[in-house]
DNA sequence: GGCGCTAATATGTCTGCACATAATGACCGC
DNA sequence: GCGGTCATTATGTGCAGACATATTAGCGCC
């Protein structure tokens, strides 16, 4: 028996899957199912507001719902602090700050961060560790304006966890590429020169101002795996 | 002034920012809540699933909801068909297919497909062009069980297209990787060998059985790109 | 035929109430 | 002190009804 709005979205793919409602086709209403299945409209208006937001459905005022012909896929990446993604796989996670410099930033980077060309920032290189060995080269640089003071010795506490306790950011984006190995970041992850690493790069943001920018160079063989 | 779930939101998300309720505090009860904006608890309620399901709050019953410790960032990837993909960008799509066999698929292939050692595949590899020049390398193997009949025939139908019109999938799984192009696929993108790729590798089962396993090779200087 | 206005309609949201469910914490017996 | 039991409590879900809003289809006018 069919019951409870998660039965109603199951019963519903299912119909969608077996193509009683084929692509593109307007699905009977609210109204409609709510009698169907015997509960209140909000019920089934629950379960098909969760089929649009996977993408199953679209969904217009008047117009009536309908199977989506190109089903959009939504994966969602969980982006977790590296330490969280190290021990998630059962090794031990540790960094070593390998640098510590602040000055005005190159231009590509100031600009990313929208900074002025005379502003300052601190830059930090780390490597994190697995199990004693390189994970990922991280490169940053941080907005100094908007950082609580005092900073913290970021050779003891990770740059990445600090911010996420006493930065709260609003938005950000996040890339993912693949690059070659440059001398240092060889030379630093132990990879030969040329090698593919997958590389993230997020910028974050308060309401106005940058926070950070980081690079994290995966060693190779990294791999960012998600359910659909 | 306050009013509608959204609004409820953004309030909520707000005092999370400036810290009136800290990293794991817990906040006030939905009924409390409820009664402060004058609003009933189901829209209370509605806000706060919602900044729960975006990991900014955790909630558990009678434990009530506090702000997330580590919030864990959830950042949405739009998978849309290559075809959508180059348009957005304003170029034209084009397609060619470049090898189409039958036959046992290697045993890691099968093992990822969940066929039997003696069971048949159909190979495509199929190389996708953004205004004409090479944009992505795509090798897929199908699993030909459970493929409605007749097949098309996929130099003129992408085969990534009459898949998702004909063949509803239930689930699948998606994972990005950076790896060395070898000799085939540099011959093919027209890259040097061991230039670094950006790799998709996604497979998808309907409830019983895999429909396919593909795995997408992107020219070098792709971006996988989305806000947080 | 083409254009603009209007009424009809499906979804979006909200309220106030109710009961279900899970997790906690206090109580009780040993 | 210890362990198990049970009442308490915050969230999860449901219902019926209402109004809001976007969008469309049809109508009338030119």
């Amino acid at each position: 028996m069919i019951s409870g709005w998660e039965g109603i979205r199951e019963e519903v793919l299912r119909r969608i899957r077996v193509r009683d409602w084929p692509p593109g086709e307007t699905i009977p209403t609210e109204e409609e199912l709510a009698a169907e299945f015997g509960v209140a409209r909000a019920t089934v208006n629950r379960a098909l507001r969760e089929l649009a937001g996977a993408g199953v459905l679209e969904r217009r005022r008047k117009a009536g719902t309908r199977v989506a012909l190109l089903p959009v896929r939504k994966a969602t990446l969980d982006i977790p602090v590296i330490r969280q993604e190290v021990e998630a796989r059962g090794q031990v996670h540790g960094f070593t700050l390998l640098t510590r410099t602040e000055g005005a930033p190159p231009v590509p980077v100031a600009s990313r961060l929208g900074l002025g060309p005379s502003a300052r920032a601190i830059y930090l290189e780390t490597l994190h560790l697995a199990d004693g060995r390189p994970f990922v080269f991280e490169t940053r640089w941080l907005n100094p304006a908007v950082l609580p003071k005092p900073l913290p010795d970021f050779g003891v506490v990770s740059a990445n966890e600090w911010l996420v306790a006493h930065v709260s950011y609003e938005t950000g984006d996040i890339a993912f590429t693949a690059e070659a190995a440059d001398a240092r970041e060889a030379a630093v992850l132990g990879v030969a020169e040329g090698a593919a690493l997958f590389v993230t790069e997020r910028t974050t943001w308060t309401a106005e101002a940058a926070i950070t920018l980081v690079r994290l160079a995966h060693v190779p063989g990294y791999r960012l795996q998600t359910m659909i």
